[in-house]
DNA sequence: ATCATATCTCAATATCAATTGAAACGTTGA
DNA sequence: TCAACGTTTCAATTGATATTGAGATATGAT
């Protein structure tokens, strides 16, 4: 991932309504959901807005889109976002590998579907 | 770390400028670097430019400033970068933790000052 | 074909972010 | 005290981003 992603991809989650589709998107799974369910999920943001908001995290390569009958389903493209932590660590590490220590130790603790109370305890530690 | 806060350090880090300042400050270590050196290594922006870019950054918690002399010396906060981290682990683990296996092998095989490209390897594998 | 559904596109507007240049502020040394 | 330095603050301008509502497009059902 090369600076000019990376840009795009925190503009993308800059954006209060973008970064909870984001959230939305992950948590649903590879199989990802409608625009509309999105739309719904938000609280009824207009079909326009979420259009306008899917498009730009399209754009960053954040969410990925397919047609299936007369639905649009966006799904979160993993890859994206770990290219992004892996940015990020690599910035936070570079010459100074002690500061990521904290957040190496959240993530080899186990990174599984239960331990997210874990993992922000010892990010804060 | 909360929403707002992430949504503070992703728009903190969407801006090229301040991506480098955050990049030069965590080369520059823990003692970090007086304003006007950052300009300069920002190709001579000018000091107004550099005063905004910094102080959005220290908005966001990202760096942090001290007055030395008549400098004012910004430097990273490597815990809000590692806050972050953990932040988008979550997000991208929750419930699916076999998509972030890319990232945590990178981190895993060694978060060293020369690991570099190895971890870019592995996490664009 | 026609209609209803799901979503997108477009134009208009409102809001926010970035850059510039001038002026003000605090600090140091003569 | 004064002048020079490093930095911030302010006002003005420009450009980018977000929201809204109306209309267009594509799909599926009748």
């Amino acid at each position: 991932m090369d600076e000019t992603q990376a840009l795009a991809a925190f503009a993308g989650l800059s954006q209060e309504t973008r970064l909870r589709i984001v959230r939305l998107l992950v948590q649903a799974g590879p199989d990802g959901m409608p625009a509309g369910a999105i739309g719904e999920a938000m609280g009824g943001a207009s079909s326009s807005r979420m259009s306008f908001h899917l498009a730009h995290l399209e754009q960053a390569g954040l969410v990925r889109s397919r047609r299936d009958g007369r639905s649009i389903i966006y799904s979160a493209v993993y890859g994206a976002l770990s290219d992004l932590v892996a940015f990020l660590m690599r910035d936070c590490c570079s010459g100074h590998p002690e500061v990521c220590a904290p957040a190496v130790a959240a993530l080899s603790c186990g990174c599984a579907p239960d331990s997210q109370d874990t993992m922000s305890e010892v990010a804060h530690a």
